[in-house]
RNA sequence: GGGCCAAUAGAUCAGCUCGGAAGAUCGCCUGCUUUGCAAGCAGGAGGGCGCGGGUUCAAAUCCCGCUUGGUCCA
């Protein structure tokens, strides 16, 4: 067996006894000897009504203990990150607090804000989200306590397992009064994120308190490498460590505080604790993973009671909804206060899955409250600890009632949906199997949904979601790597950044590859933050595109002949620099001004300017309306004729983030230790490499063109700015003189004029299509006259002649009593209608047939009108004159 | 990022399986009945079947692409 990693001088000095689980096999050390390691499922807890520490404490006070100690520790105490990790693009959310730290940190790239630091993290996982409510432990949002340290092997080690472990073993002793022989720290070995090392789980009366990882490797396809940091990365459960402390039946009545007990009273719940307890204690001992594992717990729980399944789940499942609410509920608004908007995509699906499982427990309690109230109360248990909370909260509010609003749309559209479904059912069919995941899966509207809406039997098979889950995994994809960085190249100096009216220099060839030249420095700026690239010429040789990949600058000079070393000339095309450049700042003042009108919720989802028009996307909740619209380019322009100095600094990462917060990061993630931050002070300050105007008066005229609703959440503005902005404007004026003159009439009468054209242009077809109708009326008289007797039907042939309406002479040629009619048209296309009226007994297919048998061509009808086409045209006289005699054939069989 | 469902009259939808002259209900308009209202009776207006291709003599209907909305999953 491999030497223990935690062979430490904190355990070994102080007695602890390094032991062996029985049950599990796992080596644990204590300062007692114990018969397992404690953990369920080879323990149980003991805490529940016998808490282990020396007083109860609320969630906020456990939050202070914790970070209290840790500061007399000489760890500083910093801020939470954000709950939607916008600095990295591969999670949505902060599920961790080491999230806060990768990859930057981890990597060296950045140095850590404070070292050693101490954290209590906001987080939100939902991979465990059918067990909230039910197992007494598991949350959606949850706060990681966290001491953190970042050794780099460059220094001084700060301090690593040893005196973790014993940081950990004083905050349970010392600060919160628990027995020190009741901890045990069990080995284990922890693997995440492409990183791994070993770890101690902390484990109290039963219960995993805590987890002290020490990241000390890197998984890579060659294997395991040591990091040039170690990371101890540490992991207290705040929710754990206060259910403990209270030694409450479940976690959730430990932390929700006065919410809990607000919806126990309004759903009028009686409570009683042995029940919980027991429940509590046969959770906790079951890895609830799958709907038969919770129905395991509860079946046990009953069974060790010894009352009926059933009549557990009368107490049990009202609770479970509270339950359900207050932790969905929490998510909400702190997910809303970070600025998710919900939508179906992303991370807004995860923020409306909550909504609407919430609504789904209220609903099951025959609640009187709107969710947004509930909400309501948990900004007010937080706002203390989390003081924008407050700030935001009408904003967090309308936001859940929007998505209310939208539940209650897909309900009422469900149950319509249901009854006409229904309708067309045969007495005694329920609904179930595909349909029943259709409704589901298509429409939202889950089984228990479906049974109250619907009138007839409703078949819920017991694996309903795994067979919903099963039709989503079919499809596994590939996604494509993104373009390769060339690292071989030297950086290009960017004088773009020194002197954005600077439009010659000189540089020297460093590099050539095909088209591309690559320079020392260059004025010429790259494509990048959506600001398209700069044009001009280098030697008198037009540069069609400018690319950055890593540090180097690549130019597409297409024909050139240059070689290493030589000294070149560029130029840039600074009108069009200028208005790339009006455009972009453009787009921060529309970017700021829309978020202090419409609230916080509102973030850059995307960007794009090139030289003609600009676009903005920004997260809403619905398309703007035109006075949205006008009051945007109202405010925006309201900024452009204040003239205010931009401000363009480049700083270190962590003073940005003290000044401006994580608002900086409108475009995105933005590696390295210091970041160019453009402002325009009192609207918007962002991390972003573009170009920018030093005057807002510079930008000259912000015009909107339009909004759309690019996708759910997700709103484009489109504008121009500038000197486009005014060909806009003058594009529009000539536009409306154009249609002026064109409908002779003054400019300001030109919207009448128009509308009064379309009714008249629609009254004339109306006409023309009543006259076509009287004038076919009128020919039916001509034609019955040429009708030819056949065995008393009055059958009349007609072809008509450019300008007739061969639809409409068939239909009043059969209104007509005891006629068959055969109309038929040769061009474009040949076309035969055989109709008949409603007195004559004849098959008007059987007569078309043979008809379309001579001129060729198909067809076909119902039995009181048929009509063909194709063929040779030529046919049709002779066919049309034969009739009578086909008639009488087709009578005589 | 991906799967599924949908788009037809002002509104809600049928028609699509299996191609053959575009329907229902509500609402709207006119008239009658009623002291008035609700309603009832009789009549009427209202539709480029989301857009663009294709197949076919013929497409709301079948096939392909797109747009818009909804929904589920990550």
């Amino acid at each position: 067996m491999k030497e223990s990693d935690f062979d430490l001088e904190f355990f070994n000095d102080n007695g602890f006894i390094r032991q062996s689980c029985p049950s599990c096999g796992r080596a644990f050390w204590s300062l007692e000897e114990w018969d397992n390691c404690g953990e369920p499922p080879c323990d149980e807890y003991s805490f529940i009504g016998d808490p282990p520490m020396d007083s109860p404490m609320d969630l906020h006070q456990t939050r202070e203990a914790f970070l209290s100690f840790f500061e007399e520790n000489d760890h500083e105490r910093i801020a939470r990150y954000p709950i939607v990790a916008r600095w990295r693009n591969d999670v949505f959310f902060t599920q961790a607090s080491i999230y806060d730290f990768q990859p930057y940190v981890i990597d060296g790239t950045i140095d850590p804000p404070a070292n050693p630091l101490t954290i209590s993290q906001t987080c939100v996982r939902f991979n465990d989200i059918d067990n909230v409510g039910k197992t007494g432990r598991h949350f959606t949002f949850f706060e990681m306590l966290a001491h953190h340290v970042f050794n780099h092997r460059d220094h001084e080690e700060i301090y690593f397992k040893s005196k973790t472990a014993e940081l950990c073993h004083r905050f349970f002793t010392e600060r919160l009064g628990t027995d020190p022989g009741k901890l045990r720290f069990i080995e284990e070995w922890w693997e995440g994120g492409g990183n791994s090392g070993p770890c101690l789980e902390v484990i109290l009366d039963g219960v995993e308190v805590a987890t002290l990882v020490f990241m000390m490797y890197r998984e890579t396809p060659q294997g395991r490498e040591m990091m040039d940091m170690q990371v101890v990365d540490t992991g207290y459960g705040l929710e754990r460590i206060c259910w403990v402390s209270q030694g409450s039946s479940s976690a959730y009545e430990a932390v929700f505080g006065s919410v809990v007990e607000d919806l126990k009273s309004m759903a009028g719940i009686e409570y009683d604790p042995r029940v919980m307890k027991e429940y509590a204690k046969v959770a906790g001992m079951t890895n609830a993973r799958t709907a038969a594992d919770i129905r395991h717990i509860r079946e046990e729980t009953a069974a060790r009671l010894g009352m009926s399944y059933e009549e557990l789940m009368a107490t049990v499942g009202p609770l479970e909804d509270v339950y359900v609410i207050c932790d969905h509920s929490r998510a909400l608004a702190i997910m809303l206060n970070d600025a998710v908007v919900p939508s179906n995509v992303q991370e807004g699906y995860f923020a409306r899955l909550l909504v609407r499982r919430a609504l789904r427990s209220i609903r099951k309690l025959g609640l009187e409250v709107r969710l947004s109230d509930v909400v309501a109360k948990q900004v007010d248990y937080f706002t203390k600890v989390i003081p924008e909370l407050n700030e935001n909260r009408e904003d967090i509010l309308h936001l859940v009632d929007v998505e209310e609003e939208r539940y209650h749309d897909t309900l009422t559209r469900g149950k319509q949906l249901v009854e006409r479904l229904t309708k067309d059912l045969t007495p005694g069919e329920g609904i179930g199997g595909e349909r029943l995941i259709e409704l589901y899966d298509s429409h939202g509207l889950n089984p228990e949904i479906v049974e109250e809406f619907a009138d007839v039997p409703v078949h819920i098979p017991d694996d309903f979601y795994i067979q919903v889950t099963s039709r989503h995994e079919a499809i596994e994809e590939a996604t494509g790597n993104g373009p390769e960085i060339r690292k071989d190249l030297p950086g290009t100096y960017p004088l773009y950044y020194e002197d954005v009216k600077e439009s010659e220099f000189q540089a020297t060839v460093i590099a050539v590859s095909g088209d591309d030249v690559v320079l020392d420095k260059t004025a010429f700026f790259p494509e990048g933050g959506g600001q398209e690239w700069d044009l001009g010429e280098i030697d008198g040789l037009n540069v069609k595109g400018v690319v950055k990949s890593g540090r180097t600058v690549f130019h597409t000079v297409p024909g050139h002949r240059f070689q290493e070393g030589d000294v070149v000339t560029g130029s840039i095309d600074l009108e069009r620099r200028r208005q790339l450049m009006s455009h972009h700042t453009a787009a921060h003042i529309i970017n700021g001004v829309c978020q202090s009108m419409f609230g916080n919720h509102v973030w850059q989802a995307g960007a794009n300017k090139n030289v003609n028009s600009a676009r903005l996307d920004v997260t809403h909740y619905e398309n703007f309306s035109h006075e949205q619209l006008s009051m945007i380019e109202e405010e925006a322009n309201r900024t452009v004729m204040e003239d205010i100095a931009t401000v363009i600094e480049t700083i270190p990462r962590d003073e940005a983030e003290g000044r401006y917060g994580f608002r900086l990061y409108q475009g995105g993630a933005v590696p390295g230790k210091m970041i160019r931050v453009v402002s325009v002070p009192g609207v918007d300050s962002e991390a972003c490499g573009g170009l920018h105007v030093d005057r807002t008066g510079k930008i000259g005229p912000i015009r909107i063109i339009r909004s759309k609703r690019i996708q759910d959440g997700v709103v484009r503005v489109e504008y121009v700015s500038g000197m486009a902005a005014v060909k806009a404007m003058q594009e529009d004026r000539d536009a409306v003189a154009a249609i002026s003159e064109e409908l002779n009439v003054p400019r300001q009468d030109a919207i009448r004029a128009v509308e009064r054209t379309r009714v008249e242009l629609r009254n004339s077809q109306k006409a023309l299509e009543a006259l076509k109708c009287e004038m076919s009326q009128n020919a039916t008289g001509d034609l019955m006259s040429k009708a030819v007797d056949v065995e008393g039907m009055k059958v009349v042939c007609h072809i008509t002649e450019e300008g007739e309406d061969i639809d409409e002479i068939s239909k009043a040629l059969s209104s007509q009593p005891g006629v068959v009619a055969v109309v038929a048209r040769a061009h474009p296309k040949p076309r035969v209608l055989v109709s008949r009226s409603k007195d004559v007994d004849i098959d008007c297919r059987e007569l078309l047939k043979e008809i379309m048998a001579v001129v060729g061509g198909g067809g076909g009808g119902k039995p009181d009108f048929a009509q063909g086409g194709g063929g040779n045209p030529s046919k049709l006289r002779t066919v049309l004159d034969s009739v009578p005699f086909l008639l009488r054939q087709l009578r005589s069989r």
